[in-house]
DNA sequence: TACATTTGACCTGC
DNA sequence: GCAGGTCAAATGTA
């Protein structure tokens, strides 16, 4: 059973880092006719790179049997421990995950009202806390989490949050695994973290990202950093954001949007980035559009608002006019 | 009612 | 034996 299942779950992961590729692919074709992001540039070979490792890796995972994929789809958290054989078997994966389960850091810096300290790590995929441990030598507790579809899809992907000692606002975090399950972005994220004075500002910013001028402007001083990218991979997960007053800095290798005092940023994926065109374009289907958009120094006093009804609705224009100093005013 | 989080217990590697 | 990582029952939340 765990042979079969992980057999028939290695493709779509396999399907998806090759779509993966293909796009950067693209982003690095787009790159070459801008002389501003010499940054971009040398960063898209070194994704490729990495999203041709972790393909090599998924490949020999798969030959391994799909064994990480233990847990049968549709199985029920509580069925899946229910059974003291497939306890064991799930123990023992467990120990093989530890030692050969991909692994990468990040780290990211939020604000203090950017959602909770724990929980605003979104980064385009659900995931869900499993536990929480004092590490020694270390102030703050570690966070662990799995991917939501762990059960359903059998998806190994697990992270760790840890608070950094010396900066409150700076996260590290471990991922585990990649992401084996065929997940769309979480509406409910989306919605949780799209926190906005007011409904009209909401609906102006996603208005806003997919202005092909205002883009460009970004491009302009577009930077992307990345860390603890050795081994790569953040296997696609490199990420952009956008900030409207002091381009040409910050960059999460994240999706997450790190966000500051007095600033407003986007993040995406590769996935989401279809293309470099004189601007940027943006693939706008619903189940892309995942960003994060935070405007952080309203999030502590401010309504919350709900936005899924916005991204519905929202019909994407990209005639219309941005005008950043009414907006964030 | 379903799903997420919390937290003490348990397991494993070093 | 200790520390890190995970499990799973209890609890919280929508």
């Amino acid at each position: 059973m765990a042979a079969g299942a992980g057999s028939e779950l290695g493709s779509p992961l396999l399907a998806e880092l090759a779509r993966a590729l293909q796009l950067v692919r693209q982003l690095e074709s787009h790159l070459a006719y801008s002389s501003q992001t010499d940054s971009c540039k040398s960063l898209a070979p070194e994704i490729l790179s990495s999203i041709r490792k972790s393909i090599l890796m998924a490949k020999s995972s798969d030959a391994d049997g799909g064994e990480q994929h233990d847990a049968g789809a549709g199985d029920s958290p509580r069925s899946e421990s229910s059974s003291p054989a497939f306890k064991d078997h799930s123990q023992k994966m467990m120990i093989k995950k530890r030692k050969t389960l991909h692994k990468w850091t990040k780290q990211l810096r939020l604000t203090a009202g950017a959602g909770g300290v724990e929980g605003p790590l979104e980064d385009g995929h659900s995931w869900r806390k499993y536990g929480q441990k004092d590490i020694l030598g270390a102030k703050h507790p570690r966070a662990y989490y799995r991917c939501t579809h762990r059960n359903t899809q059998g998806c190994p992907a697990t992270k760790q949050v840890q608070r950094s000692d010396d900066d409150p606002l700076l996260f590290d975090i471990t991922y585990l695994g990649t992401h084996s399950c065929l997940q769309k972005p979480q509406r409910s994220s989306v919605s949780s973290q799209l926190k906005l004075a007011d409904s009209r500002g909401a609906k102006n910013i996603l208005q806003q990202l997919h202005n092909p001028n205002l883009l460009s402007s970004f491009r302009a001083g577009l930077k992307v950093k990345t860390e603890g990218l050795e081994s790569d991979e953040a296997h696609g997960q490199a990420s952009m954001a956008v900030r409207d007053e002091t381009p040409a800095e910050i960059f999460s290798p994240a999706f997450l949007s790190p966000v500051t005092s007095d600033s407003t940023y986007l993040s995406m994926s590769p996935y989401q980035i279809s293309s470099f065109d004189g601007g940027m374009k943006l693939q706008t289907s619903d189940s892309d559009l995942t960003e994060i958009i935070s405007r952080a120094n309203s999030v502590s006093n401010s309504s919350l608002v709900d936005m899924d009804f916005m991204l519905d609705e929202l019909d994407f224009n990209q005639d219309f006019q941005f005008d950043a100093s009414s907006f964030f005013s």
